[in-house]
DNA sequence: TAAATTAAGTGTTAGAATTACATTTAAAAA
DNA sequence: TTTTTAAATGTAATTCTAACACTTAATTTA
């Protein structure tokens, strides 16, 4: 019996869809379109498309996310391939699921005139097509989970950011009120933030110092195996 | 422009490939199989198939899995689609990859003489074709990371086992060794090991006492989202 | 049948990490 | 000068981590 042969190979059509999500310094937020075609025309969609013969998967990935929203150079990772046999009521497709992290400010002017994807508040989302829900939610989960385990989350802010928007950001991720004290710390001891002296006040009299994330540290300590949860509480 | 078209849509062989680790008491394995059929006839590769038309993602995995070793049942999980265009020399294929965890002398005779496939300790790989040698880095990657937040590895050993059999197959995991004490009262304090009573003598002469997982109270911790997290030294 | 052998099984303690908690500080506005 | 606002900072009790060595049960051997 010749399991593998070629000739007689089913051919399928791949999708990727792409779970994008961002941050405003308030809330997290998620990026939809609304179908301008068949089926589901007008209802609300995760970015998608079709994988080509000649790409590779996240060459594919990151060329559907340009072609839909303007989007270009964000970090993108591979979730999941979703692999139901009726996920999509034309034909068969296999999609395999992406997601971004982006900061809302800093790519507002490539987002908007032309496009029609729109943020949403991830506590306000609409019903979305085919098993888009279930790939939000595995997004989710991951996103969860890689802020706790990695110094994720960087990719959702401005290049300079203050300790008290990265602890909202986290805020937001989990879900739940961190203590100030104890994520300061925690998070300073990572030793991956620079202060950079300057001071941003439009959130405070006194004003919060600004910092960067120290990029080749971070890929030091990576590339070191060091551990890296945060443990936030 | 309509960048979901269907009729313009290409459609790709999607391959699967099954990385399946089992553990015989002593060693950590890989189960490879010698390919009879051209290209790479003769060089040893993971399992692998293409998916058919009508098949769920994990329905096929188990076919292919199924069809070329005779093993049914076994715990079977998604762990990354492999994209590059030129992966395959014939032709331009997707490869899922999914990977297992079986216990060897519990299996042996599903596998025995029809098939090819061969256990290799993980120590002594041959070079595997394609891009099995990627998939093969990222899914003991992925199983070092189960293993270490998740009491995954039960799978590895037969219903019944001594905490000593345990504590090798986790040091063989992680590739170190691992002071009997604490392990002990760590894996014991997630409560989900169950003393049979029963003592399995082949080892020693006082002998071990056999134990039992008990899966209900895991899944019921899993729910509760408890954190499962092992931090074994 | 006593002694030797073998691996299983068990507790403690110093040091590190976690967590809960309240005051001071800098700067602008009144 | 006082008030207001959010940023910044330290400590102490408790829990967790990790290093470490002897006793026990049962078979084998002398």
């Amino acid at each position: 019996m010749e399991i593998t042969s070629y000739q007689n190979a089913d051919r399928i059509v791949v999708a990727i869809d792409c779970i994008i999500f961002g941050f405003d310094k308030e809330q997290l937020k998620l990026l939809l379109i609304k179908r301008d075609f068949e089926p589901e025309r007008g209802h609300w969609s995760l970015m998608g498309g079709f994988l080509k013969g000649c790409e590779h998967l996240h060459q594919g990935a990151h060329r559907i996310l340009y072609d839909l929203t303007g989007l270009k150079n964000i970090y993108l990772e591979q979730l999941h391939a979703f692999g139901e046999v009726t996920r999509d009521p034309v034909e068969r497709t296999l999609s395999v699921a992406h997601y971004a992290l982006i900061d809302i400010e800093a790519h507002a002017f490539e987002l908007s005139e032309d496009y029609s994807a729109s943020w949403f508040p991830i506590q306000e989302l609409p019903d979305l097509i085919f098993d888009h829900n279930d790939m939000l939610k595995a997004a989710l989960d991951r996103l969860q989970y890689k802020a706790s385990h990695e110094a994720i989350g960087f990719e959702l802010l401005p290049d300079k950011f203050t300790l008290p928007e990265l602890q909202k950001l986290y805020e937001c991720i989990y879900g739940r009120p961190l203590d100030k004290r104890n994520f300061r710390r925690r998070i300073l001891s990572m030793d991956v933030l620079i202060n950079t002296g300057e001071k941003e006040k439009s959130s405070s009299k006194k004003g919060a110092y600004l910092y960067t994330f120290d990029q080749s540290k971070f890929n030091k300590l990576q590339r070191e195996g060091q551990n890296m949860d945060l443990n936030l509480y």
